[in-house]
DNA sequence: ACGTATTTGTACGTATGTATC
DNA sequence: AGATACATACGTACAAATACG
């Protein structure tokens, strides 16, 4: 597999469906971390910019995290399970930033918004979180 | 309220800051549109490269959606609410990029993963869907 | 404790393509 | 056809945090 950059689709979205092929066959395994953005640049030839974008799109798909010694394949994490009553609901948005840092959630991932009957609501992070619909409060 | 180069904060996050409270605050509407790019240049005194991160971390947050012509205020739209049984359970993540143009669902907006007691799952885009709690199937 | 190498973050520049008005 | 505006993609440079010897 490899990237051509005559071809429609742009350069940096070629790399991250390359890296998301390899995320998804197993082949970068949770935890794993992603080879340096210099060697992707010297892998296909092109620029870091398109190196970048590319992290940046899997980092928006929560596929990956970053840090400042490179960036790993997100691990799944042990979410806890949230028992709602009957009325209550769900949806879920993206942070902002100053949300993101005080509910202390990674990029790239969503928040559940949950309203209860009374309309007080509660964020919380997604990838830490399954709500489950009950019968009764 | 001015940008900072000197600052801490960096020039892209001090300008998404600005255009974020704008938005809060009721200053740029839903619907309507951005500034160019070229105006924040002109206005701060800031590169484009500066101005194009502040607006992909509001796009990433959901806030603003960018079109060839410009970019505006993410407009709320009506949500449609489903009800779901007791037991079902529901989180959220990002879409990767093939299933973001699958479910026609833009930048920066999470799926909802709802998960029926059989063990089905449905993806619904977070934006347009409500999810209820009922007290049976 | 210190310097060095590595790696990402930020920020500037330039150029070309493409869609819209 | 021309102007406008965003998308992509290359380049450079320096800063900051981390890891290593």
């Amino acid at each position: 597999m490899a990237i051509d950059p005559s071809a429609d689709r742009p350069v940096y979205k070629q790399l991250a469906d390359l890296i998301r092929a390899r995320i998804e066959g197993g082949e970068l395994r949770p935890g794993q971390r992603l080879p340096a953005e210099s060697d992707y640049v010297a892998e296909f030839g092109i620029s870091r910019d398109s190196v970048r974008r590319a992290m940046a799109m899997l980092r928006g798909e929560g596929l990956i995290v970053t840090e400042l010694r490179g960036s790993r394949v997100r691990e799944a994490g042990e979410a806890a399970t949230v028992e709602i009553a009957p009325g209550t609901q769900v949806t879920a948005r993206m942070p902002t930033e100053p949300e993101r840092r005080q509910i202390g959630v990674a990029e790239g991932v969503p928040v559940l918004v949950i309203t209860d009957p009374s309309g007080e609501t509660r964020l919380l992070a997604a990838d830490r979180t399954i709500v489950k619909a009950g019968d009764e409060g």
